[in-house]
DNA sequence: GTCTATACAAAGATAGAC
DNA sequence: GTCTATCTTTGTATAGAC
């Protein structure tokens, strides 16, 4: 069993993939683990400050997936793309499953300016690495798109985003892999 | 002037599109046109019933510009998506301009019911409306893509919900029109 | 159609006991 | 660390006067 902190920090992570940063309150978390609301501000001292670690957190977490992928190169770089995709896919497949950042920025505008900041550069990170992997992989030869890798990396990302949203409205299970073998096919040499 | 109930719906979509259903409240929309915010309840019974119509208005307005194209064929097939594309330029455009469903699918499980079956119907029609377009384009020696059309629709719609999502949290610009460039290049016969 | 007034619940947050 | 108790503000919504 986790420690408290943590449980709070996974509750919240879920309570935002589903609903929002708006749409859940400290009584709901306090529910869930079966502890009261005021015992949440010992672990975090605010709503919005915990929002901030739930991104920060999740940020980390993908982090550890990229610097796994870049620490095993030379690799294929078909493996390593699908080494990054792996865990979007998982979270596709889980109940309810988008990507918290993707969530996130719809309520742009309304977040506090501490989360949004972990939102832009959580964006920032993965499209700048993609490109990376994108521009590495075509001149070893595992790719073979024509243009910008920057600008490809642009669309595989704005898609996986967009497909894990639409995927959970339409009930679609095929709206993510349907996507992804699209871009697959693309990105043959 | 449009009417108050109109002022209202235009004033509730410019607040989703911003933060989402579960961050404004009748008292901002109140404020935002000079009304009391008991005065709403007059034209619109709840705020989930202000939801449903403001995504009923929004899908309809899409549903003028989808027919507007049908009814133009025989056309150029890339300019009848351009006709597609231009209201989704024109928004990311805007101030804060992101897709409102793109929005509120990202706040799904906390939706009301009613609002989640708009939210769901939106992603679809458009999804199967770009398939079709895609389909006789191709046909008609339009388009180049290859594999089947419904899966290219998909990674359209979802790249260009995703990509207006991130564009505002990046601040980038020209997320929206690379993401465009490039599938654009890819339908290239 | 719009207002004032109000009911009622829930929110974020703090103080202080245990 | 967690609790009870409480403060304050805000939210959705209704009743009834103008």
């Amino acid at each position: 069993m986790p420690d408290t902190s943590t449980q709070i920090l996974d509750t919240a992570e879920r309570l935002i993939t589903q609903g929002g940063f708006h749409a859940f309150s400290f009584q709901d978390i306090a529910e869930r683990i079966g502890i009261k609301k005021a015992s949440i501000y010992y672990h975090h001292p605010a709503k919005a400050a915990l929002g901030r670690e739930v991104i920060a957190r999740y940020r980390a977490r993908f982090r550890e997936v990229l610097a796994a992928i870049d620490g095993a190169e030379p690799i294929d770089y078909g493996d390593a793309l699908s080494l990054y995709l792996a865990p979007i896919i998982q979270l596709s497949q889980s109940d309810d499953g988008v990507c918290l950042c993707g969530v996130l920025g719809g309520e742009y505008i309304a977040l506090p300016e501490e989360m949004q900041a972990e939102v832009g550069a959580f964006f920032e990170e993965h499209q700048t690495w993609l490109a990376g992997l994108l521009e590495r992989g075509r001149a070893a030869g595992a790719f073979g798109f024509t243009g910008s890798a920057a600008k490809m990396a642009k669309l595989m990302f704005s898609a996986v985003e967009g497909a894990l949203i639409i995927k959970r409205a339409t009930g679609d299970d095929r709206q993510l892999d349907d996507v992804i073998s699209v871009l697959q096919d693309l990105l043959r040499p």
